[in-house]
DNA sequence: TTGTAGGCGTTATCAG
DNA sequence: CTGATAACGCCTACAA
């Protein structure tokens, strides 16, 4: 492969002119960069990212960590990423957790390694060096865009989880349901707990008493959804309507009410939340929250660079928090238009 | 932070060992070792793996080129890139191309300049260098994870498309179907004309016309299921079973269909392709091909390490074929067990 | 506007 | 088993 330095002497000039015309072509005559352009394509040059990293101690990478992509709720968010980084000359790096501390360890400690100038949390996780950040040497730039505990000082972005589930709940309770269950996320984590915040709140708005055995978790995949609306079903408590935590789960409470008979929302509605392309499609379409998700991940993205900014012309870290809204189809409707079989 | 001089001089070596005690800690006493390691963790080391990548001219990255991640049908075939990725010591850097040739061309120069390693294609596009390998200097590793033109000489991997579309319309007609219509890709691409061939197959294997009038192209996606299920119902021809070249088209199809009142698999049966996990909790649930998706990444990932082998071990390039199995659900049945309404 | 030269942090060769 | 040292290809003062 051609080098700067053959490029330099093809075009007979410096290769320190030739690096010029590349990343500063104002610096330059223009009949000399036409000289280099002509050189460069003769020889089919392609500058060295690897050797330009290296001294500039920059890989133009950041890396993404992910519990998992095959989801489309963080894919959304992934490709959001995607867009801004590519607008800036960055490049994603994909790294998948599984949930596991170590994975996302090992993820951050490439930031130190100079794989990554930065790292990007679509996780329920932190990573250890947030906490504990070397003695000497600041800690490096994370962004999180995922709901972490307010006092965590992390450039942020998010959309406003306990307000949007109000919002749910108060549709359902406009629409006349008092008895309203819900589908809640892993306890453990915190966006769970913060949808489930905002179901409470919604519940106490509309005048309605919390009941402890209306609340089945799940862990927001499709089949947990499923399993925690059949529960509820047996679970002999009356109810006329379910929020979820999310679509995904939605949809599989959908799947267990058609497989025992029970209609939608004849007999019972069902709402759900991030506002998947897949909601719009099912039988019936699903009323959901939209989340911004792709708006998320670019937002995200732009934080990063932010961050990466030299640091006399670093804006403060801040949160950014992302509108959502309302998405009414034929899943949720008035209550007791027929009687519950069971 | 430390370098690689730092630890040798705290642990009392040259540089040479630190980095053969990295790299190869079997050619250095175990006693040193411990020294060193004693360094490193002193430090806080981390190698630098810009400089090493740019002594090794490797970057250990690979980069795989989308259409677009915002999708359960890619992003599992990512995921199962990314396990083996992982696994051997690599990364995945995410290229989304929107469909763009130009995109997917300045991923694919990203090999030269030392950005990724390899290039492994989701795509229906081929880069240039493919078609036109540069006049001195070999063609960089790509490997294919989707349908190309039989003639092209890359590694690839993949499921056999037209065995597994016959499969399908071999499953319609032993129900009993005689019409049967379908819903297939964009007609320009290579894969919707494999599926599509297959669908042909399959109705001339049960002695079954082919009728043009029961072809629906969609684009893939839920939306353009609906559409062509539309189409397909004002069309005016008469069927009583659809094969839609993918999950997410089938769904679409099932809104459609639902939407219009008209009861599956009673009055028309619906089969996917693909085997989406959402396919297993739709109204009713879809009958589909699996197709191991996370497996063909995994296999491409493989290829993609065989094709980084110095060239004296590296193993002809070769074609991987997974196998598909079909997946009966409650979207097909026999037929005319009501009759239709319009 | 252009050129010279030092150094970014490793790895690998060669010599002990 | 260990050490010295020459690349790897580029960027950026500094000098002209």
């Amino acid at each position: 492969m051609a080098n700067i330095k053959d490029i330099a002497r093809v075009a007979g000039v410096s290769v320190a002119t030739v690096s010029r015309a590349l990343s500063t072509p104002s610096l330059v005559r223009p009949k000399t960069i036409e000289r280099i352009e002509a050189a460069i394509a003769d020889l089919n040059y392609e500058p060295n990212h690897l050797a330009a990293g290296l001294r500039r101690q920059r890989s133009d990478n950041v890396i993404v960590a992910v519990p998992s992509i095959h989801n489309p709720f963080t894919s959304a968010f992934v490709e959001g990423i995607e867009n801004v980084a590519r607008a800036n000359r960055m490049r994603v790096l994909l790294g998948i957790t599984e949930g596991d501390l170590e994975a996302l360890n090992k993820y951050a400690s490439m930031i130190a390694g100079k794989q990554a100038d930065g790292m990007i949390l679509l996780e329920t996780n932190l990573p250890d060096i947030v906490n504990n950040p070397p003695a000497q040497g600041k800690v490096p730039p994370i962004v999180a865009a995922c709901e972490y505990p307010p006092e965590l000082r992390l450039p942020r972005v998010r959309i406003d989880n306990l307000e949007a589930c109000a919002l749910v709940v108060g549709h359902l309770a406009e629409l006349g349901h008092t008895a309203i269950a819900t589908i809640t996320g892993p306890i453990g984590q915190y966006m769970s707990q913060d949808r489930l915040s905002g179901y409470k709140l919604g519940l106490a708005r509309a005048r309605l008493e919390f009941n402890e055995t209306l609340v089945a978790p799940g862990d927001f995949s499709l089949q947990s959804g499923y399993d925690a609306m059949v529960r509820l079903l047996d679970g002999g408590a009356e109810f006329t309507a379910v929020a979820c935590a999310n679509d995904e789960m939605a949809l599989g409470a959908l799947s267990a009410l058609q497989h025992r008979g029970i209609s939608v929302p004849d007999e019972v509605s069902v709402a759900g939340f991030d506002d998947l392309r897949f909601g719009a499609f099912s039988s019936p379409p699903l009323t959901t929250v939209h989340s911004p998700t792709v708006e998320i991940g670019e937002a995200a993205m732009r934080l990063m660079l932010d961050a990466l900014l030299p640091a006399d012309q670093q804006p403060p870290a801040r949160e950014v928090i992302l509108p959502h809204r309302l998405i009414v189809r034929q899943s949720t409707g008035a209550p007791g238009k027929r009687r519950r079989k069971g």
